[in-house]
DNA sequence: TTGCTTGCAAATGATTTGCACTGCT
DNA sequence: AGCAGTGCAAATCATTTGCAAGCAA
């Protein structure tokens, strides 16, 4: 419970530095996205919030990810997804269901993460790129399509 | 020069499989996959493949993503790219410039693959999901962005 | 011939934007 | 009052598709 005030506290300061209020609508974008276990389509996220007007939705969602609070994803050519940015919740990556489109999130072991930004920092310097994040995903099938397609 | 012509039997081996027949404009496309080291945009292939119209550039990268020729990724809202498929050149992952949206090859280790791989299926096993391949992205500022952003 | 391919132009669908209105401050 | 924020409807833009013509088996 004190997690969510900080969550909350940690978007306040970022709107207030680029100069947002935290309106309701924002308000209920962040609700939103905290209370579901992966990233949601623009249709999910209205589901979520039904007297949030779409473009409302689209333009504070863009806002949102300029002042760092939110992450846009785009697994296909359909429905982007957004997330809560990193830094208010924990990195993590993503199973996507190539099937349903599902997309739901995953942690690796910290000696994986470890081993993986030492690598990156490695091929990093080889190639010259100054690599600010990374993604990795996991393609497959989810247990219901795997059911599905018997 | 060897590899040309197995790449080349693979994809007609391929397009047999899905009665698809290796026209000019596949011939061009799959030309142009093979000379740049990243996948590359919708216009970009049209630089590189200038008398493939448009619609038979999309339609049959469709088709050829559908023969397991092409692989058509996506990293941000405006355009796709294309590459070709991991079962005819090598499994790798992108370095993804977020200034001007380039994205080049790169190969990790095979230890760190190999330990990914494990990681991966411990993952999956516990979250119930069939997972049959990883997308790892390393996304930040290529040396072009970074002089830029003196 | 028979049917896969192609190119053009029109359609589709997600996302963006113009504009007038609402509501903080 | 003054300006950020909203909702509606129209505009954009990548991608898809209908259709008539071209080409290969």
């Amino acid at each position: 419970m004190g997690d969510g005030s900080e969550i909350e506290r940690q978007v306040i300061d970022r709107l207030n530095a680029h100069d947002l209020r935290f309106t309701v609508a924002r308000r209920q974008i962040v609700k939103a996205l905290r209370g579901v276990d992966g990233p949601v389509t623009l249709p999910e996220l209205l589901d979520l919030a039904p007297d949030l007007a779409q473009s409302s939705a689209y333009r504070n969602l863009a806002l949102l990810e300029d002042a760092g609070i939110v992450r846009r994803l785009v697994h296909s050519t359909d429905h982007a997804r957004y997330e809560l940015a990193e830094v208010l919740t924990e990195h993590h990556h993503h199973l996507v269901c190539d099937r349903c489109g599902v997309v739901r999130d995953i942690a690796f072991s910290d000696e994986t993460e470890e081993l993986l930004d030492q690598e990156i920092a490695e091929v990093a310097a080889a190639e010259r790129f100054h690599v600010t994040r990374h993604i990795l995903d996991l393609h497959g099938l989810c247990s219901d399509c795997v059911a599905a397609t018997s």
